[in-house]
DNA sequence: CTGTTAGCGCATTCAG
DNA sequence: CTGAATGCGCTAACAG
């Protein structure tokens, strides 16, 4: 007992296929009034949905946008993913997702699904990746990308383009900029803050992170500090649990010492590092800011109520979503139109946010 | 510039499309090795991606899945899409997101959504509401719904039934013990708390939380304890926070009194909620567990560092996401081969866990 | 084992 | 303004 067809409506309603197409979807052409009645009568009398595949394959774009995201219970993503969903409502699309781990060689895996499915655009958040273990991946994704853009696909990326993806056409990066931020941050808290830095990054060679470690040494340069030393770990909570732990073994060894303990103030590149960086010092008996100071970056909503609140960095993470979904639509071919009402990409910006995690101890 | 046909690479490769599908898909028939490979061979150096529009129109499935959150930036809901998200990928499948903001009129238009695009099955996640306002649109979602089990779709819901729905084929409930935990709950809460209780509330109408207040209710009394006042608000953080600043005026206003404040045990009906209102408390100068206990429900995996840990009932959200979605998986016409195999959708438990934040005052 | 034929449901040319 | 034909890309019956 399959689904009604746009011909069973048609029968119904004594019209042909073509007329009652055309009444119930927006054609151009505007059926008259009476007949129009009826197909539509009949049409949800016998319940009929259109079958978007059908209506996919004749007019070859799906409506579809493909969501591309490490994990969609980071918090991190899924606030992207809101503002994705969002912005695909405003266009009347759906959002197909896929949930990668963070490789490219699922990436790939998952462009080549949206690219079969017609997806009309694809947004890809998360960190790129420039490992050497990932330098095969990133081929294949990018050959993979450029194949779908030449196809006609749109792209867009949050945070840096795809490592090596060459497509120029319909290819957007939504740029955020982590390193000038992470800068800004160093400089800010370098002001109230007369100890060391330590950098609590993710592993070597992912993007993102890489970027929010060096926009943060050149910051404190920039004042005159000497580097911070950066610590590794993986890319979330039980990484910066790690590297809390390692933290808080060197801070209480110090306070043993002789020599009066240096204050220590912790950059995590991101805030669910921090909070674990926290957890960390604070499950080994260190208080925070008392013991060290922390800081993260990204100012996750779920995270705001956290005690002591966590210094960060503000990101609009709905807004990427939304930019970047945005600037995958379908442009109204900008003749010569307005040009101002352009509902330009829009430019990232973020906001240091001081509390009272890194508040100088009295 | 479209992407290639199957018929293309069939050309190319000097066979027929039928053939070519029969390789380039896992077919029944395997066509000889040397002719395989001439296809496959083609199909890559032409790029050939296979439009999933067109097989699902021609097999009339489509390999996906339709998931409908209230708000995928909600961690509940993250947490329940991982969980979709993974049993979809082994049943290679993909999900569909539609993000309704918890109106049943919305999530009526998901369902024709992904009816429109055929989706195989569909998950529906988020608390159910029997409101008022909401009974026209609990009947729109329940005949859609109805329509959509009639034509083959699969349907899983969490938590309780759609309000007024009455398919039963390829209907299924993840039942979720709420009231049961709940009550669980409170009984563990009485055994170390002497005062009294309240109960921080969703609209009502909202069956969850009307599940989980009845449940509290149901302990408290089990064991000899009065009922709590219930307080109702937003099903969020907010809600959470606007309640517990008028717990927080209520004690300090009884702590200033003359006799000896009554100490106070706050059940959130969700963690999110449980937060807010120990924001609003904090921010009110009160202390937990000093000055009131509090205790949520559902053990958000990032809210578990706060601090002081949140007492509360853990669910295994990514589980009943994947319960959800392998119910409405094809079963595997049971004739009467393995009978134990069933990889049944398993039954949802969840575990009181007490923690700091319903410690006695000392 | 392969090729041919016929739709899947719809949009869109073209005629009328 | 309406109806009849054609094709989107693929699979699944058939026939060879």
């Amino acid at each position: 007992m399959a689904a009604s067809t746009l011909t069973e409506v048609a029968r119904l309603a004594g019209v042909s296929p073509a007329t009652a197409s055309r009444v119930l979807n927006g054609s151009a052409r505007k059926p008259g009034k009476d007949i129009a009645d009826r197909v539509r009568q009949a049409a949800d009398s016998l319940g009929y949905v259109p079958n978007a595949q059908a209506q996919g394959l004749a007019k070859s774009s799906s409506g579809l946008i493909g969501l591309i995201v490490h994990d969609i219970a980071d918090p991190y993503f899924a606030a992207i993913a809101r503002g994705v969903q969002e912005a695909a409502r405003e266009q009347r699309r759906m959002v197909l997702l896929a949930t990668t781990g963070g490789g490219p060689a699922e990436e790939k895996e998952a462009v080549a699904a949206f690219a079969a499915r017609r997806a009309d655009s694809i947004v890809i958040a998360g960190s790129r990746s420039c490992r050497d273990e990932d330098q095969d991946g990133n081929a294949e994704l990018a050959a993979e990308l450029d194949r779908y853009c030449r196809n006609g696909g749109r792209v867009a990326v949050v945070g840096h383009p795809v490592v090596g993806a060459t497509a120029s056409e319909g290819y957007h990066v939504v740029e955020v900029p982590n390193q000038e931020l992470a800068g800004r941050l160093a400089t800010e808290l370098a002001a109230g803050w007369d100890g060391d830095f330590v950098i609590v990054g993710g592993p070597e060679g992912l993007l993102t992170s890489d970027d929010r470690v060096r926009g943060f040494q050149d910051g404190l340069e920039r004042v005159g500090r000497r580097p911070a030393e950066v610590l590794r770990s993986a890319f979330n909570r039980s990484g910066g649990y790690e590297a809390g732990l390692q933290l808080a073994a060197r801070i209480k060894a110090a306070r043993s010492g002789e020599t009066a303990a240096p204050q220590l103030c912790i950059f995590a590149v991101n805030d669910v590092m921090a909070i674990g960086a926290a957890a960390a010092l604070r499950s080994e008996g260190l208080r925070i800011p008392r013991d060290a100071a922390i800081a993260g970056f990204d100012d996750i909503e779920t995270l705001r109520d956290f005690r002591p609140a966590l210094s960060t960095v503000r990101l609009p993470l709905e807004d990427i979503g939304r930019f970047a979904t945005r600037a995958t639509g379908r442009q109204p071919d900008t003749g010569n139109g307005e040009e101002g009402e352009s509902a330009s990409p829009g430019v990232i910006t973020g906001e240091v946010t001081l509390r009272r995690s890194t508040e100088a101890a009295a």
